[in-house]
RNA sequence: GGGGCUGUAGCUCAGCCGGAUAGAGCGACGGUUUCCUAAACCGUAGGUCGUGGGUUCGAGUCCCGCCAGCCCCGCCA
């Protein structure tokens, strides 16, 4: 076990520095630890290159209770630091500069044993948390009956980056896609079904899903203008819910056919998902309304048992409600949502026994999930330690800026898109083969086609900060220049060329070899951000934020490529020619397992 | 009316616990290939961080007001 060295030394460094604050001034020390934690040094990554590898602005907020320049301040503690042999034995000396912060540089034979021991290290200096209660990662989420389209593409992609990225800490994931199988939809469609399909309700396969997503929309209408369609449909529902067998069967086979339809989609993108969709939690329905009750939290208004919310006021001043159950019996999202919560935090047999629940949805359900995890707190099935996170991400917008609906017909099937970006790259492959004069068979052709356009579509979505809003548009999230996937890919590809003309990655990688000797400025910014990837990962397990991961990959990408160009590795002499193909070893690890925590593969060649 | 999110270069976006001269990509303009894949690299131009206050040694970042856009607000999910 390696531990996480990079995040190691942030932490030496910071009780060094706290160590000689204190001895240069005990008495704010003392003060400081009277009013709260103590000194703070302030230690944070140097925030451009040439300061070095840290930065601490420790000394700044003391100058004014102490009455002295921070210039001065930081003098003084750095004396103390180079008083201190263990620090000596880290940094170089440390600088003090503008207004006083001090400037720390570790030592260059400190970086290249950190760059060894990465180099024998599968997990690349990312520590293995001990396998503990699971985390429940619920994404995707589409609903029956209808085609997956662009809006389902962000929460499918970020939940699986997620999910990937806790399960290589080590974390028990259980990966839900909480599909929309249950609720008023279906009393809508099966009404309608019954009427001009009825065929479709006991055959498999009477109608195809083209065919089901258009009975939805006329379904929809009618339930929007007609009011006796709207009875009816909402009585279906109560009889579905209630288990009645020919209502059942009817769903049975809906489902059966839209999940075949999903399971290509996911198939292609190589995503994991285990269904559990809104039904599996019908039985647990009338317990979450009864236990409510029985905790004194649920009030009957206009007929609906609702929970009123705390804090949250509506439009005449009166507290929001959460309806957990109509006034015509048939229970809603809501009910669900919190039947699910309870399932998963609870104890084994009857639930999932989760300490963290993740839900990967779009920004306009925040609310709606606040409110639900309010009645789940007030109703106590949130444990003490539990966390309950909605993951949102902001929506996808036509071109008129406004959101894309469904019912406007003007969505974009998801499997139009993954099929767009493939040719794309298909095109744009066969014309660089052309213009370089490279011959490749056609089963090259498809490999690259596809595994690039399908990188550049996750890419395009998982590199941008999930909460804003995104415009749709083929030519940008398609491109195939910049900060994309094709990018990142290359990086790796041209590290697979050196090894095919004769740089052995395998060796380098291997015990005992020769210490590591370093001496281009290239090297050492490579070397510097290769060393980012352990804290980079850790950030994004906190945050849920994988455009972090995105920015980071290019970034040291972008590193790569310099190194690339102005320093030649396989022409280099002993000992940088085996140091740098160190380094190019420790890329191409730290790349394809970046990639794939965002659930793209890589290429030899491209 | 209430609430949430957003507002940073011509466009699309980063910007971590408040830190030094606000960064990328695209687009524009100019350059680099007898050498490991040029899907690359280097350079130039481009900014009142929506706006007005406040907090403090220091604000794109925190607080308040205002403006604009999007989303949500009782029996759809």
């Amino acid at each position: 076990m390696v531990g996480d060295p990079m995040l190691r030394i942030a932490e030496t460094l910071e009780s060094q520095l706290r160590a000689a604050m204190e001895r240069a001034f005990p008495d704010a020390a003392a003060a400081a630890r009277q009013a709260g934690p103590g000194l703070d040094p302030q230690l944070a990554p140097a925030s451009k290159p040439e300061f070095g590898d840290f930065q601490a602005n420790g000394a700044l907020p003391l100058a004014k209770p102490l009455g002295q320049p921070p210039r001065k301040i930081a003098e003084a503690v750095v004396e103390q630091l180079k008083a201190d042999p263990a620090f000596n034995a880290l940094c170089q000396d440390p600088q003090i500069a503008g207004p006083g912060f001090i400037n720390l540089t570790l030592k260059p034979e400190r970086l290249a044993a950190e760059v060894q021991v990465r180099l024998g290290d599968q997990r690349l200096g990312v520590p293995a948390v001990e396998q503990g209660a699971p985390v429940v990662v619920d994404f995707s989420s589409p609903n029956i009956a209808k085609e997956m389209h662009v809006g389902h593409l962000r929460s499918t992609i970020i939940g699986d980056s997620l999910a990937r990225v806790l399960e290589f800490r080590g974390h028990p994931v259980l990966r839900l896609n909480h599909v929309g199988d249950w609720g008023t939809q279906f009393g809508m469609l099966i009404t309608h079904l019954k009427q001009v399909a009825p065929e479709a309700l006991n055959t498999a396969d009477a109608v195809d899903l083209g065919d089901l997503v258009a009975f939805y929309r006329q379904a929809k209408q009618r339930f929007d203008e007609d009011e006796t369609f709207q009875t009816t449909s909402r009585e279906e529902v109560v009889k579905l819910q209630g288990g009645d067998p020919v209502s059942l069967k009817a769903w049975g086979l809906l489902c059966d056919q839209s999940r075949r339809e999903f399971q290509k989609i996911y198939d292609r993108l190589d995503i994991r998902l285990s269904e559990r969709g809104e039904s599996f939690y019908n039985p647990y329905l009338e317990r979450v309304v009864a236990d409510l009750d029985a905790a004194g939290l649920l009030v009957v208004d206009d007929g609906a048992r609702c929970v009123f919310l705390e804090g949250v006021s509506g439009k005449d001043g009166k507290p929001l409600p959460v309806i957990v159950q109509k006034s015509d019996g048939g229970f809603n999202y809501a009910t669900t949502d919190l039947a699910a919560i309870r399932y998963r935090f609870g104890a084994d047999p009857e639930g999932d026994a989760a300490r963290r629940v993740i839900y990967v949805t779009d920004a306009g359900q925040a609310n709606h999930f606040a409110g639900v995890f309010q009645v789940a707190r007030r109703a106590g099935w949130v444990p003490e330690d539990g966390r309950l996170e909605h993951v949102p991400f902001g929506l996808v917008q036509g071109e008129d800026g406004k959101k894309l609906k469904t019912r406007a017909g003007d969505t974009v099937r998801l499997r139009d898109l993954l099929d767009e970006a493939v040719e794309r790259a298909e095109a744009d492959l066969r014309r660089r083969l052309e213009e370089e004069g490279r011959s490749e068979d056609e089963a090259f052709i498809q490999q690259v086609a596809t595994t690039v356009g399908l990188a550049a579509v996750k890419y395009a979505d998982l590199s941008q900060n999930r909460i804003t809003n995104y415009q749709f548009s083929f030519d940008r999230m398609l491109a195939l220049q910049g900060n994309t996937a094709p990018y990142l890919l290359y990086a790796v590809v041209r590290i697979a060329g050196i090894a095919r003309k004769g740089g052995d990655l395998e060796a380098v990688a291997s015990a005992g070899s020769e210490p590591l000797r370093f001496a281009e400025p290239q090297e050492w910014a490579l070397v510097r951000e290769l060393l980012k990837f352990d804290a980079v990962i850790a950030e994004v397990e906190e945050e849920l934020l994988p455009n972090r991961l995105c920015t980071y990959l290019f970034e040291l990408s972008q590193v790569f490529n310099r190194f690339y160009d102005q320093v030649s590795v396989l022409k280099a002499e002993e000992p940088a020619r085996s140091s740098r193909l160190a380094l190019c070893r420790l890329t191409a690890d730290t790349l394809k397992l970046g990639l794939g925590l965002l659930g793209i593969p890589t290429l030899e060649r491209m």
